[in-house]
DNA sequence: ATCGATTATTTTGTACGACAAATATCCGCA
DNA sequence: TGCGGATATTTGTCGTACAAAATAATCGAT
């Protein structure tokens, strides 16, 4: 997970190719593959090429390889659901709209938590990280400068945890949400409505006050999910139309 | 992560002995690896294993390969933290104490929410799944059959949520932490203890309240965690005797 | 005729060697 | 001194050949 999109090396394009193709179900569990050199011939790589890929997919845990049976595609339950591409596969193939609800509500789960830990071992610098994200957004003019500095507070917020774990979730879960509510256009007007909520993240975990600081957290996502629903509702409907 | 400990095939074993040397900052971020054919000899495979093996590492975010420039190992940023295989290597080379405790405040995030949505959107066979583990729990007789019970308890709350991100994000998890605390002989006389906090948050996901789920599981993963200190502070003072 | 051990076959795993592509470095030139 | 191209170095890709493992088939013995 470097580039999204398009790959650049050849192995990065047998990766995405197969990798999509099981993700999204076009290549069911249970399913064997061709043999390798036959797989190769067909994809237009080398078998090297094509091995390298499958190592790649075997450590997601969406194939595993055997001598003498083959190939085959592994269950769901063995993906590893919180790899980058994997997330990225599933996004990229129309998911179902409960996949969406459990990326948001992972969010949920997890920025009031990153709060409470922010209020109780944020460092100084840390805290000025997040009051500089918080004054940029107070700053900002338009939609897409407000966007940049969300983002960087809500970052802020996280590396304060000092928890590695924690944040990389938290990258992880934002990037794959992020590919689809490109937040641009939509409730321009009233973006700046969150703010004043911001400011309450930011007082609670300067007085290192855990509970206010997830309480205050808690409404910025809850509001957040509701804006979500409603931007999908008019995103479904301009689909159907 | 197939088989954790010693490998099976040959670039399985390159995988590891990397990815081990990589996380335990014996192989320190930006420096540089030697050339493949060089490093390939070194360990006694084919260029061909050392670079099936490099593109797996590569996807986990631990090197990065350019042409001319060689291979370099990456900043601790950009690893796959939630990674079965770089939390099995952290957790293999003696980490920070700091690090456990992210582990173990993750799962403290994890378990009240998970029985939270549980509590929410529960099915009635998985409301049976967790009763039997409940009951298991209840006619265990040694320490073994009970640790046993336990886990199939907190899994079936967890498959309950019906979100297959946090249920990845909890086996993750759990698999790291018990791979430090063998939960066997010691408090052996105590360890029903748990057993009506256990109650508690079944009763809770049963009647639907997802609030009190919370609460009765925050107290449960609390005392777990006041044990943990406990049993790693007598491991430490038994280490440094 | 059935069971068991042995052999055969198929598929991935490993190895080696050669060339292509990219890119940092160096050198010559203006 | 600054710039552009030649050059060297390193990964990327390819093809072939053989080894190892695991299933399937075969043969023999009771």
């Amino acid at each position: 997970m470097v580039k999204p999109g398009v790959a650049r090396s050849l192995h990065h394009q047998v990766i995405h190719e197969l990798g999509r193709s099981i993700v999204s179900g076009e290549l069911a569990p249970g399913k064997s593959l061709p043999r390798t050199d036959i797989l190769a011939e067909c994809m237009n790589v080398s078998r090297a090429a094509l091995r390298e890929a499958m190592k790649v997919l075997s450590a997601k845990g969406l194939i595993e390889s055997r001598q003498k049976t083959g190939t085959r595609v592994r269950e769901e339950i063995h993906w590893n659901q919180l790899d980058a591409d994997v997330l990225a596969w599933r996004c990229a193939s129309m998911p179902t709209e409960g996949f969406i609800d459990n990326l948001v509500e992972m969010r949920e789960i997890i920025e009031p938590a990153a709060a409470v830990n922010a209020a109780r071992r944020r460092t100084d610098a840390q805290l000025e990280a997040i009051e500089i994200a918080y004054r940029a957004m107070a700053a900002a003019g338009d939609i897409e400068a407000w966007t940049v500095a969300d983002m960087a507070f809500h970052e802020a917020v996280l590396q304060a945890t000092n928890n590695e774990l924690l944040t990389s979730l938290f990258w992880v879960i934002e990037t794959a949400l992020s590919s689809y509510f490109v937040l641009s256009a939509s409730h321009s007007a009233n973006f700046r409505n969150a703010l004043p909520q911001h400011f309450k993240v930011y007082e609670a975990i300067r007085r290192r006050k855990p509970e206010v600081a997830r309480q205050a957290m808690n409404e910025l996502v809850s509001d957040s999910r509701s804006n979500i629903k409603s931007e999908q509702m008019a995103c479904g409907a301009a689909f159907h139309s």
